[in-house]
RNA sequence: GGGCCGGUAGUUCAGUCUGGAAGAACGACGGUUUUGCACACCGUAGGUCGAGGGUUCAAAUCCCUCCCGGUCCA
């Protein structure tokens, strides 16, 4: 299809094209005799137990080998980035080297740090999840080492022959390996909204590289040149230690150390080596893991039973080691766990962890091991030691939530499997609701039910589950109605930026519809970066009217206002609302010097995660996996405050995002992504720093009285800081001074009594209310007027009365007298607007026959109303008050209405 | 952001489906017994049933809104 596969170094090196007969692809290799083109599922594995590589190169070793090898071939190398793609809103974590220049610099908004460069980055892909510990291959985290070429139109860096002759050349020079055993097989690659041919490359039946020329941007299958012409290589750093080593599987090669203390403190038994080896060549040629399963049992001639439990401890010790080590990586980049976003897949791994550290059978914390991970990484990556302790923390945290969970799990299934009846046995339907509902793993709640000796429904859970959870996809893109508006307009001059201090302004108007007016330049700040925006007013030669919102669309600042509109043309003056423009201000640096404050107190996992700044008020949301206590909320007051005092400069920088990530490091996108080549770098000296596009006090001491409300968990993982700043404040402060002296004024206690004098009250209170509660009952019983008792026939006694007070209190007279003498029944009505009844029937008159919800129902429609109730107790109400006191007179028609229902 | 589950005595929970007197166990307190402790036995206190609204003669129970916790998914 292209040229692009035809590269110099083919032609200089004798490199012949063929097509693989297995899957039809195109492939390169000098081996004249190769057939296949040696990829999976083609070939199988030749590299395990019989290294093709002249290097016995280890993790460290490797990665510095590739490093330095590309920077003496003039790249630069480049220092990692965050697993956690804070620069991006698409995805939660790095998955490929490229996607720490994707989209900005793959889309020629910003240049790249460096260019040609090389990196190994940290990656992280949960999509091979189940397949982790038992295919021999999967993992959850990587480095991928690459290097990159970024070519525009003005400068050409390289492209296809010297990314190929790179390539080959560190595989031969570098690690030693026969020109013979290399093969470049041609492919297409795409993902991402990116697209281009690519080679793969493939050593002892692995593929150990993938060298992709993104050039195409793929619009639903359409393709259409990029800007930017991208070599983006991706060579897999524990694949290529792997190929090297030649172990049984990559857990092997990668987690050594791990695998080895772990078997031993739980006493696993080593493995036959053949049947790993096996396992990992299967899987690497079947997708299923069951198939593979079957194939090696029938080559080692095993049950396929027998296999899985020999395997069963194995499988769990790789993938605690993979999970650890993931689990370190993502939590030493900042991840907080949590129920959502980026922090549930954190959680989701930890759980499978503590999982797979229950299957193994040890009691170690599962911190134990993801410290021992941290000293791992820290080895190449120093930086990720930092936060240990607070990581720490959190996995323990984590760990006991989750046993918190797991000891719920007895009392829920039990309760599940009894409910509706459907006694002894669990359906599917039941195991998805235990899982999704109460986060009990399937497994846990087979195990426990057949320790019940209950039967549990088989099938496809994972399938069930998703289903469940699938859902017609949500559109919400609402087009503005002002974007039609402006679309032909030049960008708006924003003067707040030139001069931040400027409160008015001359202009001229662009365009003035409805209830918008565009202008060339403005001093108004629009709504942004959770700030509200300015208002004020607008005033031209014969007319005024008054601002009331500014929104910016597409660089284009549109002001939402009253009043009659000013012709096109005219030079207007704008006004800006000086008090609220300070407060806004005010709250704004405040924010950052709490961000500073919170990541100081509390560490380096806070993240800002929303934020607001209003007139009256501010918050803030931060990311933290505990409860800020109210000594920490004291604590970051101080520490604020403390910051006010020093007066610090706050200085605003224009600089090129590479610069400004390079100076201060990614914490610069506290505020979330940050468009554009050039970053506006808000800076409170010596104390924070951040992108962000809002106006600022130029000295913290222009802050005044940093005041904290208080702190709410606006979902786990994430707490919100209400607080205020200067004159809010100081608001804030006396209305809670109006509320305590109001309080002192109604008590006619000090303030300082306030407390003990509350306390004492409330005790009365309490004191009182049981008092009234058997004087009401006392005096129900005294004013009950009309008592008539007569006896029916087998010897029920019925009492009748009219009788004042609420029914509980009727009610707890008539418990007495059906204490003293259970054959009655005691019939009370109620005076009222509307009459209500109260029937209690004592035990004996109950075993002859009498309910008193009957009796209730009875009496109540027949004087008017309704009611109802069970054998002991029956309730009326809405009775016609004239046709109740007949009753009340009328004991024949009472004994005949009873005598009707008893037996 | 969405789905589901839950919030009842100091604690763990039952009662909610099917509306009709707010319960159990443990803990607390007092007593009996005992050299003392534990056990045992007897007794007592402890509740705005998460908040608010609605339906109903009657709501812990049914409906709606909100708050808090758990859990799964994106």
């Amino acid at each position: 299809m292209s040229g692009i596969y035809e590269v110099e170094v083919f032609r200089s090196e004798g490199f012949k094209r063929r097509r693989c007969p297995s899957c039809g692809r195109f492939f390169w290799s000098v081996d004249e005799d190769q057939v296949y083109c040696g990829d999976q599922p083609c070939v199988e594995y030749s590299f395990i137990g019989n290294p093709i590589t002249g290097v016995r190169y280890r993790l460290e070793d490797m990665r510095e080998a590739f490093l330095s090898f590309f920077e003496r071939n003039g790249h630069r190398r480049v220092r990692r980035y965050p697993v956690v793609a804070r620069w991006r809103e698409d995805v939660y974590l790095v998955g490929a080297s490229i996607y720490a220049f994707q989209p900005w610099v793959t889309e020629g908004i910003a240049p790249p740090p460096e260019n040609p460069l090389t990196i190994s980055q940290p990656c992280i892909r949960l999509t091979d999840l189940p397949k982790v510990g038992r295919t021999g291959r999967h993992l959850t985290s990587f480095e991928m080492m690459a290097h990159h070429a970024f070519n525009t139109k003005d400068e050409t860096v390289y492209w296809n022959d010297e990314t190929v002759e790179y390539c080959y050349r560190f595989y031969k020079d570098v690690l030693k390996v026969p020109a013979e055993r290399i093969t470049f097989i041609e492919d297409w690659w795409s993902g991402g909204g990116n697209a281009g041919e690519d080679f793969e490359v493939v050593i002892g039946g692995a593929e150990v590289a993938t060298l992709v020329f993104m050039h195409y941007r793929d619009r639903d299958g359409a393709l259409e040149e990029m800007p930017v012409k991208v070599v983006d290589t991706g060579y897999g750093l524990e694949r290529n230690v792997w190929v090297c080593l030649g172990s049984p599987t990559i857990y092997d090669a990668v987690h050594r150390e791990f695998i080895d203390r772990v078997t031993v403190e739980a006493g696993i038994p080593k493995v036959d080596e053949r049947i790993l080896v096996e396992i990992s060549k299967a899987s690497g040629r079947m997708d299923a893991i069951s198939d593979a399963e079957y194939q090696v049992a029938d080559r080692l001639g095993v049950s396929v039973e027998e296999l899985r439990q020999v395997m069963k401890p194995y499988t769990a010790v790789y993938a605690l080691a993979d999970h650890t080590y993931t689990i370190a990586w993502m939590l030493c980049d900042g991840i907080v766990p949590s129920n959502t976003g980026a922090g549930y897949l954190a959680r989701l791994l930890i759980r499978r962890g503590l999982r797979f550290l229950r299957e193994i059978g040890l009691e170690t914390p599962l911190s134990d091991f993801i410290d021992f991970q941290i000293s791992r990484i820290a080895r190449s990556y120093p930086e990720v030691g930092g936060s240990r302790s607070k990581v720490l923390d959190m996995v323990d945290l984590e760990s006991e939530r989750y046993s918190k969970t797991l000891s719920e799990a007895p009392k829920v299934i039990e309760r599940t499997i009894a409910r509706e009846g459907r006694k002894h046995k669990l359906t599917l339907t039941d195991l998805v609701e235990l899982y999704d509902s109460y986060g009990i793993p399937p497994e846990v709640s087979e195990e426990y039910a057949s320790k019940l000796g209950v039967e549990v429904e088989k099938g496809d859970f994972y399938t069930l589950l998703a289903s469940r959870h699938s859902k017609p996809e949500e559109v919400r893109m609402e087009e503005k109605p002002v974007s039609k508006l402006i679309h032909d307009l030049p960008p708006t001059r924003t003067l707040y930026y030139e001069d931040p201090d400027m409160l008015t302004f001359k202009a001229k108007v662009l365009r003035a519809v409805d209830r918008y007016i565009i202008l060339d330049s403005t001093c108004f700040y629009p709504e942004g970066g959770g700030a509200i925006s300015d208002t004020g007013v607008i005033r031209w030669v014969n007319g005024e009217l008054r601002v009331v919102g500014v929104e910016k669309v597409d660089g284009i600042i549109v002001h939402i206002v009253e009043g009659p509109l000013p012709p096109v043309g005219v030079e207007v003056e704008g006004y800006i609302d000086r008090e609220r423009r300070k407060h806004i201000r005010r709250h704004h640096t405040a924010t950052h010097i709490l961000i500073g404050a919170a990541r100081r107190l509390l560490g380096s996992h806070v993240w800002q995660m929303g934020s607001l700044k209003s007139i009256d008020y501010a918050r803030l949301d931060i990311s933290h996996y505990k409860r800020l206590s109210l000594d920490e909320l004291k604590a970051l007051e101080k520490m604020a405050n403390d910051v006010v005092g020093e007066a610090r400069r706050v200085n605003v920088y224009w600089m090129p995002r590479d610069k400004a990530e390079s100076m201060y490091g990614f914490t610069l996108y506290q505020g979330g992504v940050f468009p554009g080549k050039i970053l506006r770098v808000v800076e409170i000296e010596g104390w924070d720093a951040e992108a962000c596009g809002g106006i600022h006090c130029s000295s913290t001491s222009e802050v005044g009285f940093v005041k904290i409300i208080g702190a709410e968990r606006i979902q786990d993982g994430v707490e919100r800081i209400h607080f205020t700043a200067g004159e809010a404040s100081l608001r804030y402060v006396w209305s809670i001074e109006d509320t305590i002296r109001n309080l002192s004024d109604i008590l006619s206690a000090p303030i300082d009594k306030l407390v003990p004098t509350v306390d004492n009250l409330l005790g009365e209170v309490k004191s009182l209310r049981r008092e009234i509660r058997k004087l009401k009952e006392r005096m129900a019983e005294s004013i009950a007027t009309g008592y008539r008792s007569f006896e029916l026939k087998g010897g029920v006694k019925v009492s009748l009365a009219s009788m004042e007070g609420d029914p509980e209190t009727v009610i707890k007279v008539g418990e007495k007298m059906l204490g003293r003498d259970p054959s009655i029944i005691a019939i009370f009505l109620i005076p009222g607007d509307v009459y209500r009844l109260v029937v209690m029937a004592g035990d004996d008159a109950i075993a002859r026959g009498f309910d008193a919800g009957r009796v209730a129902s009875i009496i109540a429609r027949a004087t008017g109303g309704v009611g109802g109730g069970k054998a002991r107790l029956g309730q009326g109400g809405k009775l016609n008050p004239t046709e109740a006191e007949k009753l009340l007179s009328d004991i024949d028609r009472v004994r005949s209405i009873l005598e009707s229902i008893g037996s």
